[in-house]
DNA sequence: AAAACTTCTTAATCTAGGTTAAGTGCAAAA
DNA sequence: TTTTGCACTTAACCTAGATTAAGAAGTTTT
């Protein structure tokens, strides 16, 4: 459980008190691969961060495509912000790809803990400020790479992940088909 | 000047020393259109507020072709959050597109009124929750949507754009390039 | 342990969008 | 007022990656 404290540390100090109070408001549960935590046209109510596992989301276009949005695994934390914040409807997928252990902060307690501590507003504010860094990055990024630089960042970013999910994931994530990256992948392998 | 404080207003309540103390904070600069705000490279000092004018980030890839980021017209914020997060060097150009006036807000003055008015915490917070949504759209817009969808959505988000900037950085924006963009308008001009 | 699914691969063919190049129409220097 | 330099267009040709299809290799279910 200390996971999540350590996480929260990395960018503010929280007394032991504070620490219990952020605690009681979150629950622990366990869920099996495939598990679909969020559905498209529902509306997210938690904010989760993996213990254990691996989650991603994800959405589907008209033509029956998925686009995986992102991955998350252990030490990181995953939702649909869009339906989280508007508490509306949303287009996002959730899903447990690998058994998982996650830790589940409500909205309502969410919003609570941002005035009870504002340490925790001030630490949320600093996690949404490193993802949309990221989201730009990666939105630069498939301006401007080949699909085969932008796998190249895949792996940087999400580390040993290749080994651990479907590649036809991974295709999806970095905005190729399934058959294209077998290819990139054949012809990687030979080149090294 | 009440339209920064308007802005802030649509999701915070402040008092009426609260809103002196930030407007004592900030300054007001009016700058030409082709001024360079930020060069790659350079640490990212302020966020800017539009008051008036247009300005766009965008980076330069190896090969020499720009990227645009983002547009900002009035009522928009503006920065390189990745090099204003971390004070280092970043890879982004604000560039002024139309005269603009800008209220600046710089990074010391930020942080320090993140402690001295909480309720400006929650306010960026916000704020960076929204463009997080924003730019997970777009990033899978851009994995899903043809070119002309892109173009459509660049229309919706950013109303009468189209004809005050220069049509190869709409181009840029929606990721093709200007020959392909100036075909595809040809094409739907004669379509409708 | 067969049946039923999925994932992955290979290969032929296709296309959205890129590249190169040449020309037009302006606006800003000079 | 000419000249320089962008912004835009058009058109021929090119390519990264998509599509379709079919088989191979696992996995999961029964």
């Amino acid at each position: 459980m200390a996971l999540i404290l350590n996480n929260i540390e990395k960018h503010v100090q929280l007394t032991v008190e504070e620490k219990e109070l952020f605690l009681s408001k979150t629950e622990i549960h366990q869920y099996k691969a495939k598990t679909i935590l969020l559905n498209s046209g529902q509306i997210c109510k938690h904010s989760y961060f993996v213990n254990s596992g691996i989650l991603r989301s994800f959405n589907i276009n008209d033509n029956i495509v998925e686009h995986v949005l992102s991955f998350a695994c252990e030490g990181w934390w995953m939702g649909d912000m869009y339906s989280l914040i508007s508490q509306k409807p949303g287009n996002l997928f959730i899903e447990v790809l690998e058994d998982a252990e996650l830790v589940l902060l409500s909205k309502e307690n969410q919003e609570q803990l941002y005035t009870e501590i504002p340490k925790l507003e001030r630490f949320f504010r600093i996690l949404t400020q490193n993802s949309l860094v990221a989201n730009q990055e990666r939105l630069m990024d498939n301006l401007s790479l080949s699909a085969e630089e932008r796998f190249d960042k895949f792996n940087k970013r999400y580390a040993n992940l290749v080994h651990k999910i479907p590649q036809k994931q991974i295709a999806s994530y970095i905005g190729v088909t399934p058959e294209f990256f077998s290819k990139m992948k054949a012809k990687l392998l030979k080149r090294n």
